[in-house]
DNA sequence: GGCTTCACG
DNA sequence: ACGTACGTGAAGCCG
C-alpha cells in the first residue's frame, strides 16, 4: 500500500506565490486554490497513492490582546489574500474524498514524520509532497520525498538521490543543519560554519554529538574548532530544533487515508461559485452537479418536440423568445430551444427554426453572433434584445468563457430538471433567469449603453463582415510565397555553410547551440529555457558576424511564408474570400480580435512584408475605402487627462509627437529635428502603456538615466496626465476596477497583491486600459453607426474589417466618395471629446494601395 | 501544452 | 531590491 502525504501548508504557499492572481468577480481570490488542487492533481497521478494525507498547520494562537494579533497576522503572517483561500480551499479536499490531519501543538512537519514513519513501520511505503526541504531528512528505503522546485517542475529524492546531492545519508542533514543553521527557519546552527563546512564535518564524524564529545581529540583546524566550541550551546539546540517527531498523537492507522466518497456534488458547486470551471473538468465532475447552487430538484419542466402548430401558438402568445440555436461547423441550425417558464420547447428541423427566426420576435439568446450571420445569409431580419455572453463579458471581461451553463453556475441561478429525465436541458431552460440577472447586474454598473447600443448591435455588424469576407488573390500569395521559399533556401544553405553544419534554424535551442557554442558569440539574455535568439539579441550580435545578418533575413522569410502564405492560402474559401472570425468577448480591454485567420496582424511595417498587403483587394467593380484614426489613443488621453498644452496641440492641428518634442527637449516647434520627434513619439507611446524608464531606454537606445530625464520631464510639462495617471491609479486601487468613457469595465486584482512586480504589472495595466478601452469603444460606436448609414443611404459597400483604429469597407467603384466622406464622419463624429478625432480616408483596388 | 518568436494596433 | 510598456494570434519546437 502507498500512502502520499501533503505538507498542505508548504504547497499551498507555492501556489500561492507561483501564480498570477485570479479572482472571481467579486474580489476573492482564488489562484491559491486553484494552483493547489492543479498540483495536487498532478502528484496523484505521478504517484498513484492507495491513500491520500493532506496535513496543515494548526494556528493556535492566544495572544490576549487582539491588536497584537492583527499586527502579528499582518506582519507575519500570511497575507490576507492567502488566508482568504484556507477554508473554501479545506472545504475542497474534503468534499472530494480526502482526509485532512491536523494535531494541536504539532506542525505539518510533524505528521508528515509521523505518517511516514507509521507507513514504514507497517511494512508500507509514503511519498511525500512537499515544497520545503527540511522533510529530506525523513527519507528512506520507504520513504521518498516529492519536492516541489517551481511551480511544473518537481524532483522525487529517493535514499540515493540525497546521498548523490548532498553527500550524505537523509538521517544526517539534520546533523549538517545543526551546524550550517537556517535563518529562515530560525536555527542559529555554528556561526561562520556554511553549508560546505558542515557536510565536510558530518561526512568524517557523523553527528554532532559526537563532535562535541571528542571535539579535542578530532582533527579539526584551529579555527574551526573554536567556533565549534563557542557555538556549542546553540548547535546542539539547533539539533533538536531541526528534527522532525514522529510520534504526533495523530491517527496512523491507514486505513484510515483511503479515499472517501466525499460529496463530489458539493465540490463542483464550489468550484463554480468560485469561478474555477477548468477544475471541475480536471477532477472529472459531473458538470451538471455544478450547475447550480441549489439543485432545484422539485421544479421540473416538460420537453416539448414543437410542431408547426405549436411554434405557431408560441409566436402569437410572445413578443419576445428565450432561445438557443445550436448551428453545425458549416454555422447552419441543427437545433433550437424555446424556454418558458414550464416547457422547454424543442425545435428540430430547419423549416421550425427558419419560420421563429424570420418571426421578427425580439430574441433573448446565449450568443448572437451565429444566429445574426444565418439571418443575414437567409435575408432574415434578426432582432436580438440581449445576449448572456455579451452582458457576462461587460461584467466581467477577463474570463475565459461566457458558455451558458457556466453562466447559470456563476450566478447561481437555480436549475429545475427535464420531467423525461433528459440530461443537461436545465441551463438551456434557465435561459430567462439568467437574462434577467444579468440584465439587473449590467443595469447596476451603468453599462446598459454598451451593452444593447454597441455590443449587441456590433454582433450583427461582425457577423456581417464573416459573411462578407475578404477578396484575395490566391495566385498571388502562391507565387509570392514560392519566391520567399527560395530565398528561404539559398539563406539557410548559407548559414549551414557559415556555421559548419546542417541543423533546424527554426529552432531556437539549435540555434542557440550554433551561436552561441560553435560561433563562440557572446550571450545576451537568458529565457526560461536556455538563452534568447531574439531579433533584439542577434541585431546585437550583428558586427560580431556575417551569419546574423542572414538568420535574421531568415527569420522574416520564413515566418511571412509560414504565417501569411501556407496558412492564408488554406484558409480561402470557395468563393475566393477569406472568412475570418471576429471575437467580441476575447479582450480585456473592449477590443475585438480576429481569428482563423487573424487579419489584424497582417504585416505592413517592412516592406517585403507589406507587398501582402496587395493580394488582398476588391471584387469586380469595387474599391476598398480604407480609414483610419490619427492618433486616437493620445487624443483620448488628452481628453480624459482634460492636459491644456496636448489639448491645444489636437485642437491647432499641430504634430503630436513634435509638440511632444519641443515640451520634453525644451526647444521651439521649429527647431525640433528628426530624432528629438522619434523620441518623442516614443515617450508618447510609453505614457500609454505604463512607462518605464528602462524599457524607454531601450526602445530608443539611450541610456536609462536619459530616458528617466525625459520622462520627468514630459510629466511636468503635461502636468495634467501626471495627476490623471495617479488619480487613476488611487481610484483603481479603492474601486476595485478602471473604466474607459463609455463605463466599460476592468477588474484588476493585480492591485491588491504583496507581489511588487504583479502589484506593478496591475498599475500599467490600471493606466492603459482606460485610453485603449475607450478607443475601442469609439470604434465599435463607429462601427455599428457606418454599417447603418450605409443601409440608410442604400449603398451597396460593407465594412468588411477592422483592425483596432481602421475600418476597411468594400464599394463598388461609383460609391466610393460617398463612402469616404461617410466612413470620415461617423469615425470622427462618433463621440464628442474635448479634442478633434480625425480619421483620414483613402482608397484603392488593393489594401497596399488603398492604406495612405 | 508550454515556450519562444514575431506579426499587428 | 525588484524587473522592466499595453493588447492580441499563430507557427514551430520540444518534452
Amino acid at each position: 500500500m502507498k500512502l502520499l502525504v501533503v505538507d498542505g501548508n508548504s504547497i499551498l504557499n507555492r501556489a500561492f506565490y507561483g501564480i498570477k492572481p485570479l479572482t472571481t468577480k467579486d474580489g476573492m481570490f482564488t489562484n491559491a486554490i486553484y494552483g493547489f488542487l492543479t498540483m495536487f492533481e498532478k502528484m496523484k497521478a505521478d504517484v498513484q497513492p492507495d491513500a491520500v494525507a493532506i496535513a496543515f498547520d494548526l494556528k493556535a494562537k492566544t495572544f490576549r490582546h487582539k491588536m497584537y494579533d492583527q499586527y502579528k497576522a499582518n506582519r507575519k503572517g500570511m497575507p490576507e489574500e492567502l488566508h482568504m483561500q484556507m477554508t473554501p480551499l479545506k472545504e475542497l479536499l474534503t468534499d472530494l474524498g480526502y482526509k485532512l490531519v491536523t494535531c494541536e501543538g504539532y506542525e505539518a512537519d510533524d505528521i508528515l514524520g509521523t505518517l511516514s514513519k507509521a507507513a514504514a513501520d507497517s511494512g508500507n511505503t509514503c511519498v511525500i509532497a512537499t515544497g520545503d526541504r527540511d522533510s529530506l531528512q525523513l527519507v528512506s528505503d520507504r520513504v521518498a520525498v516529492r519536492l516541489a522546485k517551481n511551480l511544473n517542475g518537481t524532483m522525487m529524492y529517493t535514499p540515493e538521490v540525497v546521498r548523490e546531492e548532498y553527500g550524505v545519508e537523509p538521517k544526517k542533514l539534520i546533523e549538517i543543519k545543526a551546524i550550517q543553521g537556517d535563518t529562515s527557519d530560525n536555527i542559529p546552527g555554528v556561526a561562520g560554519i556554511g553549508p560546505k563546512g558542515a557536510t565536510e564535518l558530518i561526512q568524517k564524524y557523523g553527528d554532532v554529538e559526537y563532535i562535541y564529545a571528542h571535539l579535542d581529540e578530532l582533527d579539526i583546524k584551529a579555527g574551526m574548532k573554536a567556533k565549534l566550541e563557542k557555538s556549542k550551546d546553540n548547535c546542539l539546540m539547533s539539533r533538536k530544533l531541526g528534527e522532525i517527531c514522529l510520534t504526533a498523537p495523530v491517527d496512523t492507522d491507514l486505513s484510515h487515508y483511503a479515499v472517501g466518497e466525499g460529496d463530489k456534488a458539493a465540490a463542483a458547486r464550489l468550484m463554480a461559485k468560485l469561478e474555477l470551471f477548468s477544475l471541475i473538468k480536471k477532477f472529472d465532475l459531473d458538470v451538471t452537479e455544478s450547475k447550480t447552487v441549489e439543485q432545484d430538484a422539485q421544479r421540473t419542466f416538460k420537453v416539448v418536440d414543437a410542431d408547426a402548430e405549436t411554434i405557431a401558438k408560441i409566436l402569437s402568445e410572445n413578443n419576445g423568445l428565450y432561445i438557443q440555436v445550436v448551428f453545425d461547423e458549416n454555422e447552419n441550425p441543427v437545433a433550437s430551444y424555446i424556454s418558458t417558464e414550464e416547457i422547454l420547447y424543442k425545435l428540430n428541423s430547419i423549416e421550425e427554426i427558419n419560420a421563429v427566426l424570420n418571426s421578427g420576435k425580439k430574441l433573448f439568446t446565449d450568443n448572437s453572433k451565429p444566429i445574426f450571420a444565418y439571418c443575414d445569409r437567409m435575408g432574415y431580419a434578426a432582432e436580438v434584445a440581449f445576449d448572456t455572453s455579451l452582458a457576462a463579458y461587460l461584467l466581467s471581461p477577463s474570463s475565459s468563457s461566457y458558455e451558458l451553463s457556466r453562466l447559470c453556475a456563476e450566478y447561481s441561478i437555480p436549475l429545475a430538471t427535464a420531467e423525461n429525465g433528459e440530461e443537461g436541458l436545465g441551463a438551456i431552460h434557465a435561459l430567462p433567469a439568467l437574462c434577467k440577472r444579468l440584465a439587473d447586474d449590467i443595469h447596476d454598473i451603468a453599462n446598459d449603453k454598451l451593452l444593447y447600443e454597441i455590443e449587441i448591435p456590433l454582433a450583427r455588424v461582425l457577423a456581417r463582415m464573416e459573411n462578407l469576407g475578404f477578396a484575395v488573390d490566391v495566385d498571388g500569395i502562391r507565387a509570392y510565397g514560392e519566391q520567399l521559399g527560395h530565398e528561404a533556401e539559398a539563406l539557410q544553405q548559407s548559414i549551414y555553410e557559415d556555421v559548419g553544419y546542417e541543423f533546424n534554424i527554426n529552432s531556437p535551442k539549435q540555434l542557440a547551440t550554433a551561436l552561441f557554442e560553435e560561433l563562440n558569440l557572446p550571450t545576451r539574455k537568458k529565457t526560461k529555457s536556455g538563452y534568447s535568439t531574439n531579433a533584439e539579441v542577434l541585431e546585437s550580435l550583428l558586427p560580431l558576424h556575417p551569419v546574423i545578418q542572414k538568420i535574421l533575413d531568415y527569420r522574416t522569410v520564413a515566418k511571412l511564408k509560414s504565417t501569411y502564405c501556407d496558412s492564408l492560402i488554406e484558409k480561402v474559401a470557395p468563393d475566393g474570400r477569406i472568412h475570418s472570425s471576429f471575437n467580441q468577448t476575447e479582450t480585456r480591454t473592449g477590443r475585438i480580435s480576429s481569428t482563423e485567420p487573424n487579419l489584424q496582424n497582417i504585416p505592413v511595417r517592412t516592406e517585403r512584408g507589406k507587398e501582402f498587403r496587395r493580394f488582398f483587394k476588391a471584387k469586380e467593380g469595387c474599391v476598398l475605402v480604407d480609414a483610419d484614426y490619427s492618433q486616437i489613443e493620445l487624443r483620448v488621453l488628452a481628453h480624459m487627462a482634460g492636459d491644456e498644452t496636448m489639448r491645444k496641440a489636437f485642437t491647432d492641428r499641430i504634430d503630436i509627437h513634435t509638440v511632444t518634442a519641443s515640451e520634453v527637449f525644451g526647444v521651439p516647434v521649429e527647431s525640433v529635428t528628426p530624432l528629438m520627434r522619434s523620441r518623442a513619439k516614443a515617450v508618447n507611446f510609453g505614457i500609454v502603456y505604463g512607462i518605464g524608464a528602462f524599457s524607454l531606454s531601450k526602445d530608443i537606445g539611450v541610456t536609462v538615466r536619459e530616458a528617466q530625464k525625459y520622462i520627468d520631464k514630459y510629466l511636468a510639462r503635461f502636468s495634467a496626465i501626471d495627476s490623471y495617471m495617479k488619480t487613476t491609479i488611487r481610484r483603481a486601487k479603492e474601486d476595485g476596477y478602471v473604466s474607459t468613457l463609455e463605463g466599460r469595465r476592468r477588474y484588476l486584482p493585480e492591485l491588491a497583491a504583496s507581489n511588487f512586480n504583479t502589484r506593478s504589472f496591475g498599475e500599467r495595466v490600471a493606466r492603459n486600459a482606460p485610453i485603449q478601452g475607450t478607443a475601442a469603444d469609439i470604434i465599435k460606436i463607429a462601427m455599428v453607426r457606418v454599417d447603418e448609414r450605409l443601409k440608410k443611404e442604400g449603398l451597396e459597400a460593407r465594412l468588411i474589417l477592422q483592425v483596432h483604429d481602421e475600418l476597411i469597407v468594400e464599394a463598388p467603384t461609383f460609391e466610393s466618395m460617398q463612402v469616404a466622406m461617410l466612413l470620415q464622419e461617423e469615425m470622427e463624429n462618433a463621440v464628442s471629446l474635448s479634442v478633434p478625432l480625425i480619421a483620414e480616408a483613402s482608397m484603392g483596388e488593393t489594401w497596399y494601395e488603398a492604406k495612405g
